[in-house]
Order: C-alpha cells, then sequence, then structure tokens
DNA sequence: AACGCGTGGTA
DNA sequence: TTACCAAGCGT
C-alpha cells in the first residue's frame, strides 16, 4: 500500500474524512460533556471570565474562583464598578494576576465603549486588554455561535494526533496552521459545540498522558494511532531551567497590632500585588540589605530578629529562596505603609507570603 | 520570536 | 524528588 504523507502542510486535510470526524465529535460530545458552572449560560461575560480565569489554569482549580467571581461581579458593570484592590482579593490564589488587572480594564471598556454589550466583532472583541487569539475564538463561537478557530493546548494535542502534525506547538506557525484547519473543520458546523467537542475530547480522551483511545470516538480516523504514535505527540520543545532567587522578607509588627507591607509593581511578577517588605541579596549580605532597605524606603531603622526559617517558592520560570526575619516596633510608627492585620487582611497576597503571614503572624 | 508571568496536581 | 503540565497573553 502507498505510504501517505500526512504532514504535507498545505493540504493536511486534502483526504481527512471531515465529515465523519465532525459527526463522532459532536455526538461524542453531546452525550459526554461534563456539567461546568460557565456552561450553563451563554452570557458571553460569563463565557468571557471562565476562559480568562482557564488560560493556563485547570478546570478543578477555576470552579471556587469562578462562582465566588460570578456573585461578587455579575455583569460587566458590576466589574467595572468594582475597586481594584476588590477584584485582585477575588483572584488571590489564582496566579498569573495580570489577567485579572487586563479582564477589568477590557471590561471598562466594554461598559464605556460598547454600551455594557460584549462586542459580536472577532476583531473588536480580540482588541480588548488579555484576550488572545484562543480566547477570542471561544467566547465568540460559545456565546455568539461565529465559526471561529478557539485553539488552545487540548485542541493542539488533539489535532497534532489526528493529523499527525509534527510541528512544535510552541511555535507561533503551528498555531495558525491549525487555526486554518479548525476553520475547514468547523464549517457547516454548530461552532460552539465542535469547538467545545475538540476542548473536551482532548481534556477527557486525548490527555497528554495515559489518553484512552480504545474509548476514543475518532480513533478510526487519528494517523497518530494508525502510526502508534500518538504518545510522542505533541512535538513541544523543553522549556529552559528556572533560575533561583534568594530574597529576604521583613515581617514587622507594631504593639498596636499593625504590620509593615508593601505593594508590588503594577507589572511584571506578582503584578499589583501585596507582600511583606522584601529585597534579593546573597545570603551573607540578606540582613543587612533588608535592614537598609526599610530604613531607606520607610524610615524603619530597626535591627531583626533572624527567625532563621526559610521557604522556598517555585514559579513557573523561577525559584525564591526566602529567608523570614521579624521585629516588633513600639506602636508610634502607624503611618503610611503600615496597616492594622485586619485591614491587611482584606487586600491580596500572592500565595507565597500567606504562607509566611501564617508562619508569623499566629 | 522568545521569554516573563503563578499555582497546584500528578506520575 | 524532579519534571511536566493546565481552556494563553503581553511585550
Amino acid at each position: 500500500m502507498m505510504q501517505r504523507s500526512y504532514d504535507t502542510k498545505e493540504d493536511v486535510l486534502a483526504t481527512f474524512p471531515n465529515q465523519y470526524f465532525r459527526e463522532q465529535l459532536l455526538q461524542w460530545y453531546e452525550a459526554h460533556q461534563r456539567h461546568l458552572p460557565w456552561r450553563e449560560s451563554k452570557d458571553p461575560y460569563r463565557i468571557w471570565v471562565s476562559e480568562i480565569m482557564l488560560q493556563q489554569t485547570r478546570v478543578d482549580t477555576v470552579k471556587p474562583y469562578y462562582q465566588q467571581f460570578m456573585e461578587k461581579f455579575p455583569t460587566p458593570e458590576a466589574l467595572a464598578e468594582a475597586h481594584e484592590d476588590q477584584v485582585m482579593k477575588a483572584w488571590e490564589g489564582l496566579g498569573y494576576y495580570s489577567r485579572a488587572r487586563n479582564l477589568q480594564s477590557a471590561v471598562r471598556e466594554v461598559v464605556n465603549t460598547y454600551g455594557g454589550e460584549v462586542p459580536q466583532d472577532p476583531e473588536e472583541f480580540a482588541s480588548l486588554k488579555g484576550v488572545g487569539p484562543y480566547t477570542k475564538g471561544a467566547v465568540m463561537s460559545i456565546a455568539y455561535d461565529l465559526e471561529e478557530p478557539a485553539v488552545d493546548g487540548n485542541v493542539m494535542r488533539v489535532l497534532a494526533r489526528v493529523l499527525l502534525l509534527t510541528d512544535d506547538i510552541g511555535k507561533q506557525r503551528t498555531r495558525k496552521h491549525m487555526e486554518n484547519c479548525v476553520r475547514i473543520l468547523i464549517s457547516g458546523t454548530p461552532p460552539s459545540d465542535f469547538n467545545q467537542g475538540l476542548i473536551e475530547l482532548g481534556a477527557l480522551i486525548c490527555t497528554p498522558k495515559n489518553p484512552s483511545c480504545d474509548i476514543c470516538p475518532v480513533q478510526e480516523v487519528c494517523r497518530a494511532y494508525d502510526q502508534q504514535m500518538v504518545e510522542q505527540l505533541p512535538v513541544k520543545a523543553k522549556k529552559q531551567s528556572q533560575k533561583q532567587q534568594t530574597m529576604a522578607v521583613a515581617v514587622i509588627e507594631s504593639e498596636d497590632g499593625a504590620v509593615l507591607i508593601e505593594q508590588r509593581p503594577k507589572q511584571g511578577l506578582l503584578a499589583g500585588m501585596w507582600q511583606f517588605p522584601m529585597v534579593e541579596a546573597p545570603p551573607a549580605l540578606r540582613q543587612q540589605s533588608l535592614q537598609q532597605y526599610l530604613k531607606e524606603t520607610y524610615q524603619v531603622d530597626v535591627t531583626l530578629e533572624d527567625t532563621e526559617q526559610s521557604l522556598e517558592h517555585v514559579f513557573s520560570h523561577l525559584i525564591w529562596k526566602v529567608r523570614v526575619f521579624h521585629a516588633i516596633v513600639p506602636s508610634s510608627m502607624n503611618r503610611g505603609n503600615w496597616m492594622q492585620k485586619t485591614e491587611a487582611e482584606k487586600l491580596a497576597f500572592p500565595v507565597v507570603h500567606q504562607k509566611i503571614w501564617r508562619q508569623q503572624l499566629r
């Protein structure tokens, strides 16, 4: 039998049984889709919020955040009018905090420019902060049933396998190629169910490890299954190892129950989050560096006690080794960045500082 | 284009 | 334990 060349870029779909694939996928999705909070309505705002939360984040992690967020901010107007601190607090612990800031910024634009209606034009919607190619397609297809591709990690994994695409899925052109494939596959289908079906198949059957090919609805037409290549796909370049940073943090209490805290810059790592005063410094210099920072920045001139407690926090791209220092000062210093603990608890802290809080202030 | 950006789950 | 990952986006 002649060897077919599956990975010719121009026409991977030329000999693919589109109709069979679509029917199998849609039938399977109708029967096996999960009941998820954001699938209970077609409200574009609710779909949008869920898609932002789900970026690089597991469904089980998102669920409680989503429920609570929709209670606090049930409409675009409610989110637009909220205080930024309130929004950050609702996002506390979910990670990638710029998502929250961008979402509120975008929702404010929807309220101010589009009368509170999420735009139905994909290009207009994609111009909003935090809305990239995937989120554009997901919201436009799920909420408005537009034939837009929504290519996320799940979809790339499914297509890489079914169509035997061996390009690195970390490359932008690979995603664009897959978007073109979806434009053909989705044509004439119910777009919401088709895109969600593709994603759901990746989440439940066509998983990264131990995929359930034996019960897969499209096994018959899966080229990777045919070639016994399922476990080798998708191809993804390794990311380089994380850098380590040694940090020194100061938990400083006043005798009347206040703590010294600071807010991180609005951009970059843990953007806009609150924390205990912290510096990066080599172990030998950390106490002195921290004391100097406190004196220069907050006019707090103290000798810190080394608690000899250290903790490690792993981010996606770096590792913090945090040494904790402590001091108690008279109550007369309560101003500026000093805040009563009960008030400080209403602010959003990253998980690593929540750990420090629990260790030092209970 | 490649890198920065969180956190918790899993093998 | 280490490594990889989970519904990406901004710069």
